[in-house]
DNA sequence: ATTGAGTGCAACCCGATTGTTGCACGTCCG
DNA sequence: CGGACGTGCAACAATCGGGTTGCACTCAAT
């Protein structure tokens, strides 16, 4: 009824939750450059704990932008882009549905004054 | 340096940070299909207080997703695509870059083991 | 001028996030 | 085997975010 199809909408706000701190962000970014890294080579690379970057990547995780390996003895987390893909088409769907009701909108705006009861 | 030109990635974490809310994306909703609305309005449709729903469309304009113009004593506030479409955009160019980034990795992944020092 | 609707501001509450530390458990290697 | 490295779990502190309530203020209309 708003823009969304219903179902696939939680998936796109966990994902914006996800995208929404800095820090998971710059985690994104390493491990675009990196390829794969653990959590403790990860921690090396910004100014927090490992627990703290344990947490962001389960964020990660769960938003289906990061899977972690297990390759021995460590956990071996690498770039899942299919959520980020996802969230960038429902964004855009999201502005195009803007655009069509602000047109709309503009268009009939001096005939109603008022919309609601 | 990273994927970002450095600038724009503020702004763009505001609007992520605005878009991480659920009541905060229904508030857009609204406001697409009513094409403006006050706050007091705005409260009526959803199950919090007028205050909450102030904060948020505060939380709104400051990334740039809403703009609120006074008419006579009331603030009357309507969309703003132009924040989300640029945000669409980072993203869009964001997974554009882990794809180049990630093929690449991929393509030499059998020649080196390890990547940091 | 007085009343009422609409807004703005401030204090406050509470739960969720973010971050820390400490320790126990696997796992590789000398 | 036994130590060292990496991970997982748990408790904890502190801050942030969303939400509420109460009150003062502005503007319009009678």
């Amino acid at each position: 009824m708003t823009a969304e199809p219903d179902g696939a909408v939680e998936e796109v706000g966990s994902v914006l939750v996800a995208l929404a701190d800095p820090t998971r962000r710059q985690l994104l970014d390493l491990l675009a450059a990196h390829g794969a890294a653990t959590a403790t080579t990860l921690a090396g690379q910004l100014p927090v704990s490992r627990q703290a970057i344990v947490k962001h990547l389960a964020v990660l995780d769960s938003a289906g932008l990061v899977v972690g390996n297990r390759v021995g003895r460590e956990v071996r987390y690498s770039l899942r882009p299919a959520g980020l893909d996802a969230t960038t088409r429902w964004m855009s769907s999201l502005a195009a549905d803007w655009d069509r009701r602000l047109a709309a909108i503009k268009h009939a705006a001096e005939a109603a004054e008022r919309d609601f009861s």
